[in-house]
Formats: C-alpha cells, structure tokens, sequence
DNA sequence: AAGCGACCCAACCGCGATGAC
DNA sequence: CGTCATCGCGGTTGGGTCGCT
C-alpha cells in the first residue's frame, strides 16, 4: 500500500466534530475539501461530507427504526434493490449509510433473505423463494416495477474479484433467498399493496425510474 | 474473571456522474 | 470539447461492544 496520509482515519473525536459542525455553520455545506485547510481539522473533505451527512446534519434521526420505517425499507427494496439512497429519500430523518446498515445487520436477517450473488448486466432482479419446502419459486423483480422493459442492462457485465458491482444505477441483479417460515409473512410483491398503503410511493417511483430510464 | 466469537455500525474505498473551467 | 475537481453512491472493512463459555 502507499505511505502514511496526510489525514487522519478512524472514529471522530467530539473535537473533530465541533470544528467541523463551527466549519458548516458559517460556510455552510460543500467545498468538503476545503475544510482541512480552513479549519485544521486532519481529516479528508471525503471523510468531512460523511461525517456531516451520516452523524452530525441536524435532519439525521438516531435511534432506533420504528416498525413503519422497517416495512417501508422492506418493501422500497424489494422494489427498488439497492439502491439505498433512494430508499433513504423516502424515509424521513435516516440516511443511505444507516438503511443499508439496519439492512444487512437487521431486516435481512429476519426475512432470511441471504445474499447469494450479486452481477451486472441483466435486466431485472431475480428473486428467489422456497415454495412448500422443496423447490425455489422465482419471481423476476421487473414485473415490479413501473417499466418493465427498462434500457439498462446493455452494457457488458462487470464484476469485481470480490463481487461487488461496478456500474451504477439499475442493471444489477440479485438473487435473495427467503425462508420459508418468513415468506409467509412478507408477501409483499405486488405493485397495488405497495400503492394503497404508501400512497406517494408509486408516483415518486414512477418519476424517479422514468428519469433512469427513459433520461428524461 | 478472562477469553473468545458474533454482532453492529461508523467509516473507508473505489468508482461513476456531474459540473466548472 | 477535453480535463480536472468534486460529489454521491454502494460495497466493504475494522474496531468497539456484548454475550456466551
């Protein structure tokens, strides 16, 4: 690896936080890279914007997720896979870094839905399911959504070593597996039960997917 | 009481997108 | 139009905490 940063890493002291919390206050959010300079604070603009946008921005809410913030979480990812920013956008006060945490440590886990694998360049998610404790049904996320047959996905696959995906937006696709004693009571797939109980939920889906989409 | 492993979450990393020049 | 800086996103890592033996 390279040689020692400038910067420092690791957990923020209060210090670090009240330089940076001063810092916004009166320069207000942006220009992350300035900070170090202007403040002294040993730490990247990268590591600043975080550290605002994730702990310290007064529209953060700590604590723990209420039961109507988890079933929104579940069912914007079922739709929606992760893309956790937009799932935040939709939960007041909670950011990406906290519904992907409060994803993969909690609500994944109660659903028994375990990450199989994870690729670029098909269409449409794949979601798997146990069906009678034999077979696995398979459900194709794209009937899900509000435009099915979505542009992306064009591109070649690209998979890292590690299989993480590299290109952004909507062409990854997922496998999950859900268990059986779970699927029950989380049959939450369809379209008109994510609309009737979250009633702004569709159209801003509707425009959110058409602009990744369509680019318009 | 100490050691160990699992869990949780803040922070980091790498990459693509976007904007300024 | 090309280049560079900055921003934003999603996956991953690391270390603190907790519970079990």
């Amino acid at each position: 690896m390279e040689g020692k940063s400038e910067y420092k890493r690791g957990l923020w002291t209060v210090e670090e936080d009240k330089l940076l919390i001063d810092y916004i206050a009166v320069h207000g959010k942006g220009k992350w890279n300035r900070i170090p300079k202007l403040t002294g604070l040993k730490r990247c603009g990268k590591s600043c914007r975080l550290r605002w946008i994730n702990y310290l921005s007064p529209n953060v809410k700590r604590g723990d997720f209420t039961e109507e913030e988890d079933d929104l979480i579940i069912r914007l990812h079922n739709l929606l896979g992760n893309r956790w920013s937009l799932i935040a956008g939709r939960i007041s006060g909670r950011t990406d870094n906290q519904v992907k945490n409060h994803w993969n440590t909690h609500l994944s886990k109660r659903l028994g839905i375990k990450k199989v694998k994870s690729k670029v360049g098909a269409s449409s998610q794949t979601i798997l399911f146990k069906e009678s404790g034999k077979s696995l049904r398979t459900c194709s996320a794209s009937n899900l959504t509000p435009t099915p047959d979505c542009k992306a996905g064009a591109a070649d696959p690209e998979v890292t070593e590690n299989g993480s995906h590299r290109a952004a937006g909507v062409n990854s696709v997922q496998e999950l597996r859900i268990d059986e004693d779970n699927y029950e009571n989380h049959f939450w797939f369809l379209n008109d039960d994510l609309d009737s109980q979250v009633p702004s939920l569709m159209e801003f889906l509707d425009k959110s997917l058409d602009f990744v989409w369509n680019g318009m």
